[in-house]
DNA sequence: AATCGTATTATGGCCTACCAAATACTGTAG
DNA sequence: CTACAGTATTTGGTAGGCCATAATACGATT
């Protein structure tokens, strides 16, 4: 047999763990607001839910404690992070000055390439307000911000900006459903890519607090009118 | 009985679980190198040495996972996350974005409280370095950096940056040792509070901007002396 | 009737024991 | 000396149990 055949054939593994799918599971259900902020979690009702032992629902638990989805309040047990409008703020903020930083990053480099695929995020964004395809301009936001870290190698900073807007994603869900935001928001992005285009550092930099600005405060205009309420 | 003593006397208690115990210790463990980067950490010897049951050893793996600490090599089990350079240097690069930020704040808010604390810090920094006392230097250091984002209620960021020091723990105690690190590291973060002092944002900034360059700088230079030799 | 004390229940924290699958090691037969 | 089979190691995952605590319900007593 030979040794390039047998890589030929090799079988992709799914190679997820029960544990890593749990983990998907259960933090796309408090995303998507299967669980909403506040729920209880009981350990042993999830178990049922997931279909897994209880090591594997306490350490999904864990980690999405540690990620900020999941709050422990001692002698009671874990519920899903109540999500506090100046916390909003704050994550707002750090992508402003992480995202900034890496417009700049891609300005510099000034790679056709990196034009290129932003653009095509960009399309696909105006695409998805076109059609009112949300999950579509989520997901497309979500690769343009990707293409602005990873294509100048800053995977560190990808991953913190993700890990913080797994908590504001309710939020983001919300924002973008707002009026002029269909509008504003490529309008924004495409400030971006244009300083990109003609490497201006600064501009770009200042074009992506910008958008992260606005955001920001369409959020925090939808959560004070809706805590209220509550 | 007075509802004011009842406070009063309200009973301390430990309130720290077993895991939270655990997962000091074995954060703690590895930070201060007593495993080393790339060290195997098998689950029955920690239960063993911790003294606890693999529920508890098996969590806090997956937390320090989480934290990025600890690396889980498929099939083989976690180990010591190795750090590579060029994760070092986007942290730094990360930090530096975060503090410099902090400091912007810091300065704006124009706090007398606020350069006071600073000082204080530093001068304790400073004999620190006098005494050989790195760590002193450490955890004062740790203590400015906290002044500066939680006096502007910026207690996201400052999550972050823990979050991500920790994975650079042993590159901190190995610049902090640098020669010239004794009289530069000081004089650059004095710099942040003076600029801080005459209210200049922008000087702030840049002055917490270049203070984490200089220390990337110095962990590049150790990181890439060092590792050849491995 | 109001209050005080006592089961009961729900739940998390923690433990032990077990099995399956993958990997690493080891000794033996050819 | 090599190939191969068996053995140990270790993780991933399961099952189930014990204990402590908190909340709630239920009486019993005054």
């Amino acid at each position: 047999m030979s040794g390039v055949l047998k890589d030929a054939i090799r079988v992709e593994r799914p190679a997820k763990t029960l544990r890593e799918l749990a983990l998907d599971k259960v933090r796309e259900a408090i995303v998507n607001g299967y669980f909403r902020p506040g729920d209880r979690l009981v350990e042993r009702d999830l178990c049922a839910q997931l279909g897994v032992s209880r090591t594997v629902v306490r350490e999904v638990l864990r980690h999405l404690e540690s990620e900020g989805l999941v709050a422990n309040l001692p002698n009671k047990g874990p519920i899903v992070a109540l999500l506090d409008i100046e916390e909003a703020k704050q994550i707002y903020e750090i992508r402003g000055a992480l995202e900034g930083m890496a417009a700049r990053l891609c300005a510099e480099r000034g790679s056709p390439e990196i034009v290129a695929a932003l653009d095509e995020s960009l399309t696909a964004i105006r695409n998805g307000y076109r059609d009112s395809d949300m999950a579509a301009v989520l997901t497309n936001t979500s690769s343009f911000y990707q293409t602005l870290f990873t294509r100048v190698d800053r995977h560190v900073a990808w991953g913190v900006v993700n890990l913080l807007t797994v908590r504001i994603n309710h939020l983001r869900s919300m924002t973008i459903k707002t009026e002029r935001r269909g509008i504003e928001g490529p309008l924004q992005m495409s400030k971006i890519v244009d300083a990109i285009r003609r490497g201006d550092g600064e501009g770009a930099y200042r074009a992506a607090m910008d958008h992260v600005a606005a955001a920001s405060a369409i959020a925090e205009a939808v959560l004070s009118a809706q805590k209220p309420a509550e």
